[in-house]
DNA sequence: CGTGAAATTAATAGGGTTATTAAATTTATC
DNA sequence: GATAAATTTAATAACCCTATTAATTTCACG
């Protein structure tokens, strides 16, 4: 078999961040593991040692894909504000797109009062930090031109990340709950428009509230 | 003590509660619900006869909860349109500010594969389509009056509830992120207001995007 | 082909979990 | 105050889980 043939180490590693995405860490045994990888239980520990471990080294990993997710806020500077904005929205949906079930483990971790989520925070912090200062001058310059409504840079991040993110969040649900009398396939796609056209009236509404 | 007073069957569903909005069903165990009420595990048990059973009896009760936060989408016909859309996203918004934990208890719950996922999914679905055919017809006729853009009903109501229940999602995390160089203790106010200016700005843009 | 290192397994200690049962205690009622 | 019902507890069966240890197998290489 070609599995057969990879390195354990990394069979495992698989099949442990397989489980942990789908339940939680509480939910998942080493046990369940090895068992699925079809190992022995003791295996998983001489590579990973703990459970802890283990857990750790799939969150590592899926957090890094998540944060990286955020970097195109950044955007090139080439062009024109409002067209980056579009591409910064479907761009960081694209890429949950890819990973659509780690918004949702990231969100599980954030729960609980682990030595992880202190860790998490701190990324976090500076992550929006590094972006906050430069999105903050640019819709300072466009609200000068003319070309938006004047709004802090903070509120915009989170515009579209909650609103990306919460699109595969409740993925699962809605896509079971549509199915029945709405297109399915087209769940997806039908939020990155709705996302792009509220990020975007959003910042060019002129009427007063 | 006033609390040996009352029913013990109260107390131990208040504790589960409390636990169990705080961890989740795997990281909770009856032992531990027995011994922070004080009481002997085996009562727990008594009571509720299984820890499926006892997280059944919270999740029914917050569930319900939340069910009832999305009705105000109904609103009251006597005020204007674009008035009740903002009463519709407030009143959702403080209702959840109410329960502020359960949306991400209820999010959490519709990853596994349980059989309390399915009927969440049709209690969702129905609850979708009451809603969603009144709010069609309103959306159509005042965007015949040149109110409001042609918007699909089913868009506009998750606009609301993403968003809303997004903000709740997040707030453990984001409340610890913006502490540092901003205010807290506004950020659920914040992302109140918001939301409102999003889902108005989208319903009244007139700009091409 | 033999030897030592790496990979894998079997066995198990030590703990925690759910759920049940029988016994003890409290409470209510006559 | 006695008795039956309801509540609470102690004890325990039967599991599953993590982590370790020692033994076994596989593998590479001189």
């Amino acid at each position: 078999m070609a599995t057969e043939e990879k390195n354990m180490e990394e069979i495992i590693l698989q099949k442990a961040e397989e489980l942990f995405l789908e339940k939680d860490f509480a939910s998942v045994s080493t046990t369940q593991i090895a068992r699925e990888v079809g190992c022995n239980q003791a295996l998983v520990h001489y590579y990973f040692r703990t459970k802890e471990k283990l857990f750790s080294a799939v969150f590592e990993s899926k957090f890094k894909i998540f944060s990286e997710s955020l970097l195109p806020i950044f955007g090139k500077k080439e062009l024109p504000f409002m067209d980056r904005i579009k591409e910064v929205v479907a761009g960081h949906f694209d890429i949950l797109k890819v990973h659509p079930t780690i918004p949702r483990f990231i969100l599980n971790e954030l729960s609980g009062n682990s030595q992880r989520r202190k860790m998490l925070v701190e990324k976090f912090k500076s992550l929006s930090q590094q972006l906050y200062t430069d999105l903050q001058k640019e819709l300072d310059e466009e609200y000068a031109k003319g070309n938006i409504v004047e709004m802090r840079a903070i509120d915009l991040m989170l515009d579209i990340v909650l609103l990306n993110v919460s699109a595969f969040v409740t993925f699962p649900l809605a896509s079971e709950i549509f199915h029945h009398y709405s297109a399915v396939e087209n769940y997806l796609e039908s939020r990155k428009q709705e996302n792009i056209k509220l990020i975007i009236c959003r910042l060019i509404n002129r009427e007063s509230i």
